[in-house]
DNA sequence: CAATTTTTTAACGTATACATTAATAAATTT
DNA sequence: AAATTTATTAATGTATACGTTAAAAAATTG
């Protein structure tokens, strides 16, 4: 039985199969889904995937357009640029707070085996592997930070650029600096330097934003 | 007719409605509440109520207990700590934005008038027109920044600490430094000085936050 | 033929009936 | 009487029926 499946309710099955759906693409950016449709294609009635629909537009990554049907949300290059600008600004407190909280070795293994593989992916020309290492060392980063609020906002904006990072990813040059600057913002929180951790991680944002946004410029991605 | 009576659905009537109850103190932080005493209440049937409570949720204004009903979100100093975090950092990322701009003095005309009106309270030693005037200035502020996601969380988030400002309006001292906090915010958005906007409001954020926590803790205000 | 009005259609919003299931109470056992 | 099992209750989760209403289609008018 999948984990789906065994999800309490038609209602929570119905919100995590429909960002799957998002997500894999089968529902793309920008199109059209009458509830009824929605429905049949998840095997329950209307009800438990009306109230889906509302989780799932509280996140933002669709629209309810009554009569018209949900909308899956396409975000431009400037939806991108005030997501990046939140995502900056809250995972560089993140980073800060991570940083006073003054962690062991021992609670900063999980950050420091994500740089390793970041940098064995790196080094193996493998981009995908590198992708999911920089998303398990950006989730360890914002647990450490110990905020809930900021993992809650982090976690949903992640969701709505998720697309845009795997578009992008085959157009980027293997992220060197990167790597050195994850590294070098684990050496911050390690030792407790907050400034630098918040300053370090704020510039890391920053060049990644405008990285993105020049690529979907570049190959004329206007909604993604 | 009222304004709520003339919304188009029963799910966004009950939306407002149960927010008015939660800010009126009807439903008490802490409290719970089964659906169908919701539903009554209102004047409607379950369905609406259901709908408006996953929304509510979803904005942290309570938590949907199966079974035990809709428990309005009572916040610690804990949570009241992480919740200003964020809106520290957001505002503070909004000053910064709003300088950017480079408004004309015609657009910051509203954010000036807002210092007025709290200087002018301060002199009258209104506290509530203080509030206020208060609460425009930075809704206007983050207005300025043109980030519509800062928008989106500031406001959720000044809705769940609203009943705690509310609460400590009269335990602080008449806000003599927050106007001068505000002047000198005013005027490096006015120049254009985004790097002092963002300290200038920062400190003043940092500040509002440790004063409200101490007032609570000091009045042994455990949850609110 | 264009513009307007009327009619039709169908998607949604809501109420309601019912199934499900957690919590409680009652009964039974030890 | 305590512990366990069984039965009851009631709140929720879901399906469905239906009224409402926006959009589309058809009919009418100028």
């Amino acid at each position: 039985m999948s984990v789906e499946a065994k999800s309490k309710s038609h209602s929570i099955r119905a919100v995590n199969a429909l960002r799957a759906l998002i997500f894999a693409g089968e529902l793309p950016p920008g199109s059209d889904h009458l509830e009824s449709e929605l429905a049949k294609k998840l095997g329950m009635s209307r009800t438990p995937v009306r109230e889906a629909t509302l989780v799932l537009e509280s996140q933002g990554l669709l629209e309810v357009r009554p009569r018209k049907g949900v909308r899956i949300s396409a975000l431009s290059a400037d939806d991108m640029r005030e997501i990046y600008e939140v995502l900056t600004e809250l995972e560089s407190l993140a980073a800060s707070l991570a940083a006073d909280a003054h962690y062991s070795e021992q609670e900063l293994s999980r950050l420091k085996s994500a740089t390793l593989e970041m940098e064995a992916s790196v080094a193996a020309n493998d981009r995908e592997s590198w992708a999911r290492a920089d998303a398990a060392f950006h989730d360890e980063l914002v647990r450490l930070g110990g905020n809930k609020r900021i993992q809650t906002i982090v976690s949903n904006f992640n969701d709505q650029v998720r697309r845009a990072r795997a578009l992008t990813l085959h157009m980027r040059p293997m992220p060197q600096k990167s790597n050195e600057d994850h590294r070098a913002l684990y050496e911050a929180i390690a030792k407790g330097d907050s400034k630098a951790a918040r300053e370090i991680h704020w510039r890391h944002r920053t060049e990644a934003k405008d990285m993105l946004i020049n690529l979907l410029n570049q190959h004329g991605l206007r909604r993604v």
